[in-house]
DNA sequence: TACGGTACTTTGTAACACATAGTACTGTAT
DNA sequence: ATACAGTACTATGTGTTACAAAGTACCGTA
């Protein structure tokens, strides 16, 4: 009861169901290590955070999705550049196709005309009370 | 290890973030009950399943973004109209806000050219293979 | 009174982002 | 050389939530 439901955790999960999309496509334009794709993601105002990224590359690879190379850094220890598979390539031209569809879907429906249906009143009735909850008739 | 990472899956990760967005969208244009629900968004190809539907509306309403009342029908039992509060009306704009960033941010992303970054190849080396996964090197 | 249809509820499972802490390698300053 | 700070990667625990599947309850008809 009294959830809070706060816009932050549903932005959240909007962003979710997608990033794997988005970091597939980050790599797909060229080898790119962890720390790269926050960057670029962040740029792109979509969040990453490593304890998300690290786990989610890993999956990607062992999947055969993704393959890596080590290449020594100046600045550090030597890094992971990630590239896709042919796989992956595959893979990533089907998310793009569910993407597409996806993101069309959702802007008909939220463009759609306040059409018609007034709920067709067959009854509109009272019922039992037979939950405590907030029974109130609108209108 | 050999993970499956099956389409099915990521897409529905993708519709996932955005089913709440989705169904809050189809009730603001009109009371509608559960049913109705997953007809609609089955025909804009947003498949929504009953197990899902029904605790997600429970929270919106627990949440007070929604509100029910019963209607009788002549077909059956008596069915949960329900419709957007105040509070779910601002909620769904700002949840509209963040899709339309969301997938500008995504289509930006996706159409981004194959930019420069042929990776700086400062020393592409061979490192010690300290862990038993693929190290191929691409191309 | 039994039965099929419709509506709603409940419970268990798996996937996954996120937060947080930890390990390991690097170069630089003391 | 030794300590330290920065960078890169790893591991673990937690919370949210879609989904599957089984269950309950109400309705009209045979």
């Amino acid at each position: 009861m009294e959830n809070k439901m706060n816009i932050e955790n549903t932005q959240s999960q909007m962003r979710r169901g997608i990033l794997e999309f988005c970091i597939l496509s980050v790599i797909r334009r060229g080898e790119a290590y962890p720390s790269d794709i926050v960057e670029e993601m962040k740029e792109s105002k979509l969040q990453v955070l490593e304890g998300t990224l690290y786990p989610l590359l890993t999956r990607l690879k062992n999947a055969g999705m993704l393959t890596y190379r080590w290449v020594e850094s100046n600045s550090g220890p030597p890094r992971k550049y990630f590239s896709l598979t042919e796989q992956g390539e595959a893979f990533y031209k089907q998310l793009e196709g569910t993407w597409n569809e996806l993101a069309n879907a959702v802007n008909k429906l939220k463009n759609k005309e306040e059409s018609l249906k007034p709920v067709t009143e067959e009854t509109a009735a009272q019922m039992p009370n037979q939950n405590p909850e907030n029974e109130e008739q609108p209108q």
